[in-house]
DNA sequence: GAAGAGAGCGCC
DNA sequence: AAAGGGCGCTCTCTTC
C-alpha cells in the first residue's frame, strides 16, 4: 500500500488550517459562565463576530443533546425545466442566507435556545465552524441542502447527523408502492394519489403531523432572492428548526419500535452525506464529444426516416405504424406474444433478415435510444462545467440509490466514455463482483454456494458441477480460460442463478434461453438440486416474511406489503429478493461512507454509486492508492458483515482517460465512425 | 390541452 | 392465470 503520498498533502491542509484557526479561535477574553435563561423562550439573531462567538460559548457550557438546523437558501441560477412539475436546480449555484439553530437541552435546565444566522455576513461563519466541530447531533429535513449550504460557506462536515425525512421514509417501506394501487384500479389516479401521498409523508410537514408536533409553514420559492430579511423568513427557518429538533426524539423510538434504529445510525445517515458529496461534485461531460454524438443522431436518424418511408414506416415510433407495415407484408404473426404484438428489439433482431426494413428499422431503435442519453442535454451542465444528477436516497424500495436529470446510473454502457475527468485526475471503477449472489448465499445459508462463490467465479463453479460433459483437463482451467470455452454454458448458469434471485420461472428461462417450457423446467430442476438448502431456506423465509407482512434485510431494514390475504407472485418474488438486494446494499453503502472520508486526503472522490461498484475520480498521481483503497475499503466491508464471504473486485484502472466498460475508452468514437453498423454489429457474423 | 397508461429501452 | 427483483426516461396513443 501506498498510503503515505496523501498524507503529505494532508499534513499541508492541516497546516493551513491550524493557521487560520490559530487568528480566529484565540478566545479573546478567559471564558466566563454566561446566563443561559437569558437565551431561553426567545429567538436570537447572530450578525455579527461577537454574537457569533456567544453562541458557541453558550453551547460549550451547556448539556446540549442535539441540534436542529436549518438553512434558507435560494438559487442564483435559474432552475431548468424538466417537464410542467419539476425543475432541475444548479447544486452549486445555491446561496444560503439564514441558518437557525435549535439547541435541546435534557439536563437540569430542560429547554430549547434558538438562533438564527445571517450567514451572508463572513464575520459569523469561523465561530459557525467551530461550533459545527462540536460532538452533538445535528438533525437536519432533507440535509442534502443543508450540506451544499455548509459546503458552499466553506464550514466543513458535521459529523454525527440525522436526516429526519430519510428516517421518516425508511420506516414503511413498500406500503405505498403504486403497484398495489394500480392492482385495486377502480380508477386511473391512484398511482398518482400513492406518489403524492409518498411526497407528502416525507415533507417536513407530513412528518410532523405523524409524530404530532405542530407546524404550518408554506415552503419559500427557491428562486426569489431575499434583498432584506423578513420578519416572517426569519421566523419561518427558527419554526423550521424548532420543529427538525422536536422530531429527533420520537423518530429514535419509532425507528426503535420498528428495528431500523441500527441501520440508520450505522450506515443510513452518513449515506446521505456520502450521496450528497457525489451529486455536489458532479461529473465532467466531453463536451464537444457530447455535441458530436448529438449531431450524428440527428443526421443519421434523419437518413433513416427518410428511408423507412419509403418502406411505407411513417413512423417507426409508433406501434400502429408498424403494425400497419408487418400485417401488410404477412409478417405480423412473427411478432405475436400472448394475444398481443410486441415489437421490441428481441423480436426484431430474431428475424431481422425476414424484410430489408427490418435492419433500418432496428438501427433507428437503436440510434434514437443513444439521442435520449441524458448526458447529452447540455442545458444541465452547472456552472462549474459539471452535471451534477439528482440523487435520491428513497427512491426505491430497496433503498438503493436512483438518480435522474441525468440517469447517471441509466448510461448506457458504450456511452460511457463522455464522461471524463478533470486535468491532472483520473476515472477509475472498482466492482464488488457477483455481490448478490454472495449475498443470497450468506442470506439463505446454501454452505455449496457459499463454497462456489469463495472459491473463484461462481457461474465457472456452477457450470462445473451442472454439466457433467465437460472434460475433466478443463475443469483445471483459470477462471478467464475456462470462460472462454464453455462461455454458453457459463451463461446458462448466470441466467439460471438470477432466476434465483428475481424469481424467474420455467416460462421466463424458456424465453431467455430461446428453449422449449419443457427443457426449461428440466434445466431449472436440475439447477435447483444442486442447492436444496437454498431453495428451502428461500422459501422459509417468504413464508415468515409473507406471516408478519414484510421482508426484513440482515440490517433490520423492513419492505411491507399493503394488500392482505393471500400473497400475490408479485409480492412472493420481492418478498424473497428484498433481503438479497436490500442486504447487498449495506455493505456496499457502508465501504462508500469510509471512502467519503478516505478519498479526501488524496483529493479524491466517489463520482457515480452504483449499486455494486465505484466509480471515482482520483489525481493520476496516486491513481492505484486510491484504487488499492476503495478495493480494500469494499471486501472489508462485506467481510465485516458477512465474515463467511471472500469478496473480491474487479478494477478498470487501465484507462483512466474517460469512464468506460471493460477499459475501451474509444466506445464512443467508435460508434461515431459508423453509427448503423454499429447498430448492427451483433449481425456481422450471421451474414458472413 | 393536459395527463395517464403502456411500450420499449437503458442500468444494476 | 401469470410468467423477472429494483429503477428513469421518452415517445405514442387514449381519455377526460
Amino acid at each position: 500500500m501506498q498510503l503515505s503520498n496523501g498524507w503529505t498533502e494532508l499534513i499541508e491542509d492541516a497546516k493551513r488550517q491550524a493557521a487560520h484557526a490559530a487568528i480566529i479561535a484565540a478566545p479573546k477574553q478567559p471564558v466566563s459562565s454566561l446566563a443561559a435563561d437569558h437565551f431561553q423562550s426567545k429567538v436570537t439573531f447572530i450578525n455579527s463576530r461577537e454574537h457569533a462567538e456567544t453562541m458557541l460559548q453558550l453551547v460549550r457550557q451547556r448539556a446540549i443533546s442535539h441540534v436542529g438546523i436549518r438553512f434558507s437558501y435560494f438559487y442564483s441560477r435559474p432552475g431548468v425545466p424538466i417537464n410542467e412539475h419539476d425543475i432541475a436546480y444548479d447544486p452549486r449555484s445555491i446561496r444560503p442566507t439564514l441558518l437557525a439553530l435549535t439547541f435541546v437541552e435534557h439536563s437540569g435546565n430542560t429547554g430549547t435556545y434558538r438562533f438564527v444566522v445571517d450567514v451572508r455576513n463572513p464575520e459569523v461563519l469561523p465561530a459557525l465552524k467551530e461550533l459545527l466541530k462540536e460532538p452533538i447531533r445535528f438533525v437536519g429535513h432533507e440535509m442534502k441542502s443543508d450540506l451544499f449550504c455548509l459546503w458552499k460557506l466553506r464550514l466543513g462536515d458535521v459529523d454525527m447527523l440525522w436526516d429526519a425525512r430519510v428516517a421518516e421514509g425508511i420506516q414503511d417501506l413498500g406500503r405505498l408502492h403504486p403497484r398495489y394501487a394500480r392492482d385495486k384500479t377502480d380508477n386511473g389516479q391512484a398511482a398518482q394519489e400513492c406518489e403524492y401521498e409518498e411526497r407528502f409523508r416525507l415533507s417536513l410537514r407530513g412528518t410532523c403531523q405523524h409524530h404530532g408536533i405542530r407546524y404550518m409553514r408554506e415552503q419559500a420559492s427557491l428562486e426569489r432572492q431575499p434583498v432584506e430579511h423578513s420578519a416572517a423568513d426569519i421566523d419561518g427557518v427558527v419554526e423550521d428548526a424548532t420543529a427538525i429538533a422536536s422530531l429527533y426524539f420520537a423518530q429514535v423510538i419509532d425507528a426503535t419500535i420498528k428495528g431500523s434504529l441500527h441501520h440508520l445510525e450505522t450506515i443510513a445517515m452518513d449515506w446521505t452525506r456520502t450521496v450528497a458529496r457525489a451529486e455536489w461534485r458532479g461529473v465532467k461531460p466531453a463536451v464537444l464529444l457530447c455535441e458530436r454524438v448529438r449531431e450524428a443522431c440527428e443526421a443519421r436518424l434523419r437518413e433513416l426516416e427518410s428511408q423507412l418511408i419509403v418502406f411505407g414506416i411513417e413512423n417507426f415510433r409508433s406501434h400502429d405504424c408498424l403494425m400497419e407495415f408487418f400485417a401488410k407484408h404477412g409478417l405480423l404473426e412473427l411478432f405475436i406474444n400472448d394475444g398481443e404484438y410486441g415489437f421490441d428489439r428481441k423480436q426484431l433482431g430474431l428475424y431481422i433478415d425476414r424484410h430489408e426494413a427490418m435492419p433500418l428499422l432496428y438501427a433507428a431503435r437503436h440510434i434514437a435510444d443513444i439521442q435520449r442519453t441524458g448526458i447529452l442535454n447540455a442545458q444541465l451542465i452547472g456552472g462549474d462545467g459539471r452535471l451534477h444528477a439528482l440523487m435520491e436516497l428513497l427512491g426505491t424500495e430497496s433503498l438503493r440509490l436512483t438518480t435522474k436529470w441525468p440517469n447517471i446510473l441509466g448510461i448506457s454502457r458504450i456511452m460511457r466514455p463522455l464522461i471524463i475527468p478533470e486535468t491532472g485526475y483520473g476515472i477509475i471503477e472498482i466492482d464488488l463482483s457477483q455481490i448478490e449472489v454472495c449475498i443470497a448465499a450468506v442470506v439463505y445459508w446454501d454452505i455449496k454456494l457459499i463454497h462456489l462463490c469463495n472459491s473463484g467465479d461462481v457461474y465457472n463453479g456452477m457450470a462445473k458441477l451442472h454439466y457433467n460433459d465437460i472434460p475433466e483437463a478443463d475443469r483445471h482451467l483459470s477462471d478467464k480460460k475456462f470462460k472462454k470455452k464453455h462461455g454458453p454454458k457459463r451463461d446458462c448458469m448466470k441466467i439460471l442463478t438470477l432466476g434465483i434471485i428475481y424469481g424467474l420461472t420455467a416460462f421466463g428461462i424458456s424465453n431467455l434461453l430461446n428453449i422449449s417450457k419443457h427443457e426449461a423446467q428440466t434445466l431449472l430442476e436440475k439447477f435447483m438440486a444442486m442447492f436444496p438448502s437454498l431453495r428451502q431456506r428461500r422459501d422459509d423465509v417468504a413464508a415468515h416474511a409473507a406471516l408478519r407482512g414484510y421482508a426484513c434485510t440482515v440490517s433490520g431494514i423492513r419492505r411491507h406489503r399493503a394488500a392482505m390475504g393471500p400473497l400475490s407472485d408479485w409480492e412472493l418474488n420481492w418478498m424473497r429478493n428484498h433481503p438479497i438486494q436490500g442486504s447487498a446494499a449495506d455493505p456496499f453503502k457502508v465501504a462508500c461512507n469510509r471512502l467519503d472520508r478516505l478519498l479526501r486526503r488524496f483529493h479524491a472522490g466517489l463520482i457515480v454509486l452504483f449499486h455494486d461498484a465505484v466509480v471515482i475520480e482520483a489525481p493520476l498521481s496516486h491513481l492505484q492508492a486510491v484504487a488499492d483503497l476503495a478495493s480494500q475499503e469494499l471486501c472489508r466491508a462485506v467481510q465485516e458483515m458477512f465474515p463467511v464471504l471472500r469478496p473480491r473486485v474487479d478494477v478498470n484502472i487501465r484507462r483512466p482517460e474517460s469512464w468506460n466498460k471493460d477499459g475501451d475508452p474509444n466506445s464512443v468514437t467508435d460508434w461515431l465512425a459508423d453509427p448503423v453498423k454499429s447498430a448492427l454489429k451483433k449481425f456481422e457474423k450471421m451474414e458472413e
